[in-house]
DNA sequence: TATAAACTATCTACTGATAGGTATTTATAG
DNA sequence: CTATAAATACCTATCAGTAGATAGTTTATA
């Protein structure tokens, strides 16, 4: 792994767990062993860095979750599918969606950070309407912001609560 | 209006746009009028401050909400008068949730902060059960998860997305 | 020999926090 | 009634620590 990809991987966990504030250049260089002056070379301000990480994040997430069409053909119900990708980051992770955590600060954010948090929820919303669609829904996008609405919500007050079964819960 | 109360609504207004690192002692200072060591003397350290605005944040909304059993005896559910407290927050102060925020933000934060988040969410998540087992729900504890969690995510959303079409729509 | 990736050294700005001082008000004891 | 003590609510000045960022330099790679 590249000394760029560590600083990213190092600073998505940070921001996971505390936002965009919770992390700093000392800190990243010091976990990946290098000199803070050294990240600017790859980033050359931290909102570039904070604007690549939510990007990079959303191409993972939209990766995994692949085509609503194809989880379909296989016999699955894409939401299903949808809602256990939630489920690992939060139980594998312990941690909160970035772009959850970046939505919420939106307002304090550089504008080319908040530019990539509102990409990844244009996305989602996108696939999601597409895989509601498929099922049949009559409302697909109503469907889409109830489902994202409601998995980011018991992510968030899971960690808060600090207890995962509510968000166990919330799924049924 | 005391200086304390200034700081105090100084500060939610800071956190409730970008978090627990939103706010620092000399711009609250410099907002209501006072020097930033003066801070210090209504609340000895920042997490005292964060935790006495959690506190009273949780206690203005409870008591905004009034009992589940009596909105139900003046012939309203208590669920929609629930969404609508939501609602008005994200419409008429053009913010986010400060629990909710700051939930999502943790393990970033001191604990006497965290202990008043959690606080908000299990007082929230037993009003909503009394309100749901009130309406006759069969499984009021799972109700009550996915209320919130709904209002919440749904909170988020609008706010990363600067739309709050989108909180109507999953409220539906 | 050019480029990439790091370095050292330094800057300004801001952070929460502390020590110690100054009025003003309130409560208490002679 | 008054002198004194204490509490309240601020102040100035300052600290050590950390923040992001920059300029100029070195080292390694291809």
């Amino acid at each position: 792994m590249s000394k760029k990809e560590a600083l990213l991987r190092a600073a998505e966990n940070k921001v996971r767990l505390g936002g965009y504030d919770n992390f700093s250049f000392r800190e990243l260089a010091a976990e990946v062993g290098i000199k803070s002056a050294s990240v600017h070379y790859h980033f050359p301000t931290k909102a570039d860095l904070g604007a690549e990480l939510a990007h990079q994040y959303t191409n993972s997430f939209l990766a995994a979750l692949g085509d609503p069409e194809s989880i379909l053909a296989k016999g699955e119900n894409p939401i299903d599918a949808y809602t256990q990708l939630f489920r690992n980051a939060l139980l594998n992770d312990n941690k909160m969606c970035l772009c959850g955590l970046l939505g919420a600060q939106g307002e304090s954010l550089p504008e080319k950070v908040r530019v990539e948090v509102k990409r990844f929820f244009n996305e989602n919303l996108a696939w999601l309407s597409k895989a509601h669609e498929a099922n049949g829904k009559s409302d697909p996008a109503q469907a889409a912001i109830t489902t994202i609405s409601l998995l980011e919500g018991a992510m968030m007050i899971s960690k808060a609560l600090n207890d995962h079964s509510h968000f166990d819960l919330a799924i049924q």
